[in-house]
DNA sequence: ATCACTTTTACGCAGCGTAACCGTTA
DNA sequence: ATAACGGTTACGCTGCGTAAAAGTGA
């Protein structure tokens, strides 16, 4: 039966497994224009030729590549290869999503590890992972305080954050909010407001890497907190009180 | 408006954005009876209390390490914790995931890389590089062939091939048959028959890793090749007279 | 007459986006 | 009375799986 002929034509069950695909996804080809039988028999029998064969394998290794069928056709009738620009879009594409795995990957991590020391209702220290995430998506609505070159600024820096980072930054912002609300009373010139100034530069330049214009665009971010998402404000732990008082100490000691 | 009484409700809308997902989303929570609103209005309206709000957080997170909403409802019921068990599974999942997307990745890579370095028409070369990931794919169906234990070392072994060795190898394998069947009409014993029989060998036990339980798989995976499925076959490109040789050759060397 | 294969039609799944149409009014 | 939200269908999208009903015959 397998002859070398040259025109040999196969119906769909048998094209189907040459391929490595199931005859729905045949069907499912043709209905959307990506691959049409060459021919049909009287019957309305879908006939399949080796060129079709050669289409298919083209379009299963599209598809492995993560591109949709549509962009799939598209790229099959313009003959001369946009292929390689489409590539190397879907390389961008595919580590994007891969990135988004990786940080769900860490989350699991870092809570697995939370809930394997603490004696927490496993929930709490869960939930608490949400702000890290939140944090993270902030890239969106943070944007419009930014210069352009802080943005890029930020959109490196943000590439070395793993999530565990996050994680401890986080708990560190926690602990020193605590202390701060805690010494509320307290002279801001005084010696522990003063070093709780100093963990607060400390953080702050930990996100900002100490460059000047991602200060900027953070101090406009505070400026305008009023108008922040509903969301970011829930997340934010730090009170107005607890930010006018670093204020405070942080003039304290410029004087 | 924001006051911060102990039962406050919210509506959809509001509702929403503290937790940042859109109406839609709450509406379709709703509908899957994941998250129903704790009051309606007289009208009908959703109304979300705080403790609604701690449990679309939850939603959220489980959301975001890529549980499907199914799996998160019967997880939230269960009240207690069966989450470090997802938790687990859900990292192998998501490690599945990131190595599909590896493998899509390495594979653009590879055709990239070729397609710079060859004048081709681009197709061609991407089209080849079908084969391995046809062979990748190939754990299924060759599963009946190997015992167990080979099994399991076949599976090991398979971490460590990248899509770059493949397409290496895959490259050798082509020009180590080339080789042969220009030779086929040598003497197996001749010196050059022995050299390409060397080569073979050598290939061979790249794959095998010198493991004779694997060896074996492979030895009754090829006698038993009129039944591979047909996909196989068009990509096997040893022929019956190329292989025959090869045995020839090996025998001749063990005289 | 049977078996194996073919066809078309159409609902299902995941997770919402996006109208469309209509009632409420924090 | 209008603007601005809220409600409830319901179709769209991705890529097929999975019957269902009915015709073919490589």
């Amino acid at each position: 039966v397998v002859k070398a002929a040259q025109t040999r034509l196969y119906r769909a069950h048998e094209f189907a497994e040459l391929a490595g695909v199931t005859v729905r996804t045949l069907h499912h080809y043709d209905r959307l224009g990506l691959l049409k039988p060459s021919h049909r028999s009287e019957a309305g029998y879908r006939l399949y030729s080796d060129r079709d064969l050669v289409r298919l394998e083209q379009i299963v290794v599209l598809k492995f590549v993560g591109l949709p069928l549509k962009e799939i056709r598209d790229l099959l009738k313009r003959e001369k290869s946009a292929l390689t620009e489409v590539l190397r879009r879907q390389t961008t594409v595919l580590a994007e999503k891969r990135k988004q795995l990786e940080d769900a990957m860490r989350t699991i991590e870092a809570a697995r590890r939370a809930m394997s020391v603490s004696e927490e209702p496993d929930w709490k220290l869960f939930t608490q992972i949400t702000r890290g995430i939140a944090m993270q998506n902030q890239t969106d609505w943070t944007g419009k305080y930014y210069s352009e070159e802080a943005k890029a600024k930020v959109g490196a820096r943000k590439d070395l954050w793993s999530p565990e980072m996050q994680e401890r930054v986080s708990r560190e912002w926690d602990e020193l909010v605590r202390d701060i609300e805690a010494a509320l009373g307290d002279d801001p010139a005084s010696a522990k407001a003063q070093a709780l100034a100093a963990r607060w530069k400390n953080l702050v330049e930990g996100f900002t890497g100490g460059d000047p214009e991602i200060q900027k665009g953070l101090n406009k971010m505070y400026a305008d907190m009023p108008n922040w998402p509903a969301e970011a404000k829930r997340h934010n732990p730090i009170k107005p009180e607890v930010q006018e008082f670093m204020m405070k100490a942080t003039s304290a000691k410029d004087r």
